[in-house]
DNA sequence: TAGATTGTTAATCGATTAACAATC
DNA sequence: TAGATTGTTAATCGATTAACAATC
């Protein structure tokens, strides 16, 4: 299905297509061709044939795209469909805040537990999940290996949790900490960044016009 | 300064050289060669030198850089140094996790003031900030402009927020919902999106091998 | 059928890497 | 001074855009 290496930028680029689709498909709409798409999406209708043809043959000529195949399609591609498992460490405003409010099951993430130190979290639920003492996450994992961790902690135990997460099988991090994993002590594990501070400082470069 | 237009490729690696510098900095490191940096940070030599030479001339040959000036150059480039002011919509879990734990002041921003609907926010304080009511946004900025809105509502209220935002004169939206906002009606207003579901869709995607 | 639109090949554009003269 | 390292120009690589034959 897939043709060769694809490349990041390109694979960047797919859940924002999906979430496109998503939004055709829940507002009914049948077909939608790559021009279209591209003037929904400030995108070129040649750039979006390139990006789907990495993956197989979606379309049809003088028709389009089917808006439900199409989303199918980049869902299986993004493997919203495998049921992947997750655990979450540091159980703070941020964990909480993915615990109660982010909607995993929706792209394919089944949420088994969390970890914490505070003991007034620790035996209780938060957003539905369990909360374990961080003591006891290798035992866990152990018992229910799971696909992904997700670090919510303080970012001087960033590098520490990576490490027992990566010691312990998971494939990806899902990292909030503000801190550079060390990535290459942590083979085979896909990590995946959300550095709120490097977003900031971007929007700042922007908003700050050159000086008189 | 700046020499023609510069790349956001190119931008949104600043960023990571300021953390990196400021570690080094914080070590008591006095000089650093774009080929340590290169191996620190897993970039090449040559990018190091094409990207800083964008802004100027800030090595020296035969010696490198000096890091505690290269650090304020790029702080400078970056704008921290313009005390931004913010204003913050949405004190769900995770806009109090922003209230609480995000440095805004170490990235040169003040945040003025946060806007709820929640009884039992308004009129407190969360993190040292303000609470007041939504519809006390429009006065409020009328009263005291803020260069960044932070957008942490439901995506069901972003656009409405992101419009009310502009007409007040924001320069910037930080974008949390996840939700694509309508940029063409947001004009002269920069948008920077943190997506956490595109965000884990992409982790999803490289943890998912190929199918047998 | 005629019109529309794909998938793909070729052309262009931009970003990264390599090389090296300048010089500290 | 000799060695090291920059800033910059040129070469390479990759990604985006354009064009078009295939075909629904």
């Amino acid at each position: 299905m897939r043709k060769g290496k694809i490349s990041t930028a390109v694979i960047r680029r797919l859940p924002r297509y999906y979430r496109h689709l998503d939004d055709l498909y829940r507002a009914g709409v049948v077909r939608v061709s790559s021009s279209a798409l591209a003037g929904d999406m400030g995108l070129t209708a040649s750039q979006i044939r390139q990006d789907f043809s990495c993956f197989g043959e979606f379309g049809q000529q003088g028709y389009g795209y089917n808006v439900e195949r199409l989303r199918g399609e980049i869902a299986e591609i993004l493997g919203m469909d495998r049921d992947h498992t997750a655990v979450l460490l540091g159980a703070g405003n941020l964990g909480r805040a993915l615990l109660e409010n982010f909607p995993f099951q929706k792209y394919g993430f089944r949420l088994e537990a969390a970890f914490d130190i505070d003991p007034s979290l620790v035996g209780g639920e938060l957003g539905g999940v369990r909360v374990y003492h961080r003591d006891e996450i290798g035992s866990f994992l152990r018992a229910h290996p799971a696909d992904v961790g997700i670090l919510t902690v303080p970012g001087g135990a960033a590098a520490w949790a990576a490490g027992l997460l990566a010691g312990r099988g998971v494939k990806g991090i899902w990292n909030f900490t503000n801190v550079e994993l060390p990535e290459d002590e942590l083979p085979g594990v896909q990590v995946e960044n959300i550095h709120f501070s490097d977003s900031l400082l971007t929007l700042s470069y922007f908003i700050s016009e050159e000086r008189p």
